[in-house]
DNA sequence: CAATAAATTTAGGCAAATCTAAAAATATGT
DNA sequence: ACATATTTTTAGATTTGCCTAAATTTATTG
């Protein structure tokens, strides 16, 4: 595969999540920042290598081979995630771009080596689970902390946007993953939240809140 | 620069080791492993972008830019080997192929935090000069083994090929870089070598010797 | 010093991945 | 349901890096 071609599987990938019904052409390209023709010629592409399922106008799922090389590229993606903030002391808004580039490096010792060095993680820097070499992982009773009821608490366990000035808003205000929140109240009008993190406590707004997953705590 | 040009940068820099003439088309296409007249188009290419000095059929120099550019993939390309060895087990004679996709990541961060993360090494695992970030980097006063006078002793700094089978040659050996090696006696007939490791004592052909770097030993 | 050999460059083509513009298919709205 | 809008595909061009074959330049040698 070249990198283009892994990198128009994992778009599919993610796309799919949530949801198993074909992937349209313009939703494609809007993923991988390109134009819809591109998008068709690749697709194509893929199709006769049986990485996916398309008709024309159908749109496009991953087949299970298609799968399978999607989950591996994304372990690659955030195995070498954990690496830079573990053992190169990167901040987690800093490492999607390295990540995609180290992730279409070709080989499975490397992987496995790395794996194994970081003590075989289930979560990247973000909290997205990382698939093991056979392409299983963890999930975890995550959700938003926007649908939390109030009052209640729950830990810090993921975010879904892991843009730059969204991670670093995080790191601002002290919300880190692991960390206990105790959701204190919800404002009606705007569906924003008064939460406590620490001693320190903190109004959030509901967009703020719809980007962050917790486990809610069990005690 | 993209991949391709950097390999071609390294593949100039590295036939102008010793002897700084300009490299013919046909030795750059050998080194490359590709046809005479695809250097040629690169070169141009290259030319334009200020990496080389080029006059046609007058061979190639890399000016002062593309040796700088050449010294950072090295850095790069050593630094992983470094990192194989050291972090994730590899035996130096599987890195290099790794290394060699590894060195075009890019980014600056990384590379000077793996740097940093290895000790800051000066050499690889096959003894080779790792330069630093501004292109500097330690010479050895080092020799071919096959240049020794006998008797005499030394140690093992550096190989020459460092291709699978030699490296696999060496370590059946147990000859291993750091290792001291006292030169026994030479056969004039065929310039092979009687020499000791060790407890173990062992013959060695003239192709073997004129490809392990030694250090004459003070003692 | 010509004539042949070797090295190098040019010319023209191909495959990958992209694009724009036009055509075709599908979806939508009244 | 039919006209219009949207989506998708096709057609043809571009760039990068490579190729083969032919032309050109430089080197060798009797």
């Amino acid at each position: 595969m070249t990198h283009s071609e892994e990198n128009y599987i994992k778009g599919i990938y993610h796309l799919s999540q949530g949801g198993k019904k074909a992937i349209s052409t313009n939703a494609l390209a809007g993923q991988m920042e390109t134009k819809p023709s591109s998008v068709t010629d690749m697709v194509k592409k893929l199709s006769e290598k049986a990485l996916v399922h398309y008709k024309k106008y159908q749109g496009v799922r991953l087949t299970e081979q298609g799968t399978r090389q999607a989950l591996m590229v994304i372990r690659k993606h955030r195995l070498w995630e954990v690496f830079l903030v573990e053992k190169l002391d990167f901040s987690w808004d800093e490492v999607h771009e390295v990540a995609e580039q180290l992730e279409h490096i070709e080989s499975e010792k490397l992987i496995d080596r790395l794996d194994a060095l970081l003590d075989f993680p289930d979560f990247d820097p973000h909290g997205d689970p990382i698939p093991d070499k056979h392409g299983k992982f963890k999930t975890r009773d995550k959700q938003l902390l926007s649908n939390m009821p109030v009052p209640s608490q729950a830990i810090c366990v993921g975010v879904r946007d892991s843009s730059t000035p969204f991670l670093k808003f995080l790191d601002r205000n002290n919300i880190a993953l692991g960390r206990e929140i105790q959701i204190l109240e919800r404002e009606p009008y705007d569906h924003s939240m008064r939460v406590q993190i620490g001693q320190h406590s903190l109004r959030i707004s509901h967009q703020i809140a719809s980007n962050l997953f917790v486990k809610p705590n069990a005690e």
